[in-house]
DNA sequence: TTATTTCTACCTGTTTTCAGGTATTTTTGC
DNA sequence: GCAAAAATACCTGAAAACAGGTAGAAATAA
């Protein structure tokens, strides 16, 4: 039994999710699911008492974020499959995740087919992702083709700062520097973010989770 | 039957929810699964022939949004009480339903026990929330407290250019209307948001989900 | 048919942003 | 200790945004 079924532990924070996972894979032949959880840590605990071949997980978690669960299964446990379960549409998200480990990337609008079948893939040790995943990997957007640009301490304090609608001269008084400063790091924002201007650097920042 | 027993349908894109919902639903005594949606069309459809009580109703769908549906169900039948079910944290978000006639916004990560208490509560003509929607309505943000405003067609067009970059000119060019006329919706959107200038108005458009 | 909202357009003047640089001093990483 | 990166600061001029109005036409709702 223990050659021939894999198994196969799920994170997700959501039950309803969780019982619909449950009962779409609980028949499926060659998978034995080992467990369910709701938090990171207590699947890491988990993990440290019984092995598991693939790994269901939902990146946002109330204790801690998937792309760094990722990287602590992987670091634990070499050869669990993590396989991120997600809403996140977002390109740069699906590199973070494989960059840090992960199998594969699923949207969760995914049929149950497509999710045994990419179990299976992930189980066979290859990189799968579903339907959805696979499109927006094949249409690297305008403003994710150059992927989230490196911003240094400076650079993040004051575009927060200005998305809060402070002027230049305002957030000089407040940080202590001379205008023409706050100048030069509002430039080289517009600059790293090949933008023409602010107005649509804050609506990529937002997006991308960065203020 | 038709008495004692209420009939719920469910529209969610995602199958894995669906089949939560439903192996969560299934078994409970006076509640009758009637039906299973994955777009707000062939719910809209469905409605017209049968008569649905309950409506769990995904806010984030792919053909038309949850806000718009909700208003045509309740205007196509009233007595259907609607529940959100949302990963949408957002106290706007929640208003805005409840604005627009449902009768109760339930968090995803919602619990078995708390789903079916909800849906009873609904039935029975209540106002319902789950314990994450709850808090949620308790504590108003700053910036959450005066709520989205109204804004008109042209607004929202000349918003979402000017996130993209686009400047006065820019505009007033592309929509064929003068930069002062431009410039007076600009200066519209401020005065409506209450902020001080664009950026910050970007930043509030992108976390409500308006851009 | 009103009343109201929305869309349109204008004016003046100030402030801020942006584009195009250059350049020195700190930190930080190796 | 040295190189690289980051943070600091400066300059000029043009373009755009913002503040504070007013006001008529057009579309919508009551």
């Amino acid at each position: 039994m223990l050659t021939d079924s894999a198994t196969l532990a799920i994170v997700d924070d959501h039950p309803i999710v969780l019982e619909g996972l449950q009962r779409l894979l609980s028949n499926v032949k060659g998978i034995t699911i080992s467990g369910c959880f709701t938090t990171g840590t207590a699947f890491m605990s988990f993990l440290k008492e019984n092995k598991v071949d693939v790994l269901l997980l939902d990146i946002t978690l109330p204790d801690v974020n998937g792309i760094d669960l990722c990287k602590e299964v992987k670091s634990l446990s070499p050869d669990t499959h993590v396989l991120a379960l997600s809403n996140h549409a977002e390109r740069s998200m699906i590199l973070q995740m494989i960059q840090h480990g992960a199998t594969g990337y699923l949207l969760k609008n995914i049929s149950s087919e497509e999710l045994i079948a990419c179990i299976r893939e992930a189980l066979s040790g290859m990189i799968t992702f579903s339907k959805g995943a696979r499109e927006i990997m094949a249409r690297p957007s305008v403003t994710e083709l150059k992927g989230i640009p490196q911003l240094t301490r400076r650079e993040k304090e004051i575009l927060h700062l200005i998305s809060d609608g402070k002027t230049t001269p305002d957030i000089a008084a407040q940080l202590n520097l001379s205008p023409l400063t706050v100048e030069t790091h509002r430039k080289n924002l517009i600059q790293k973010f090949q933008v023409k201007n602010m107005a649509a650097l804050i609506k990529i920042a937002a997006q991308q989770g960065l203020i």
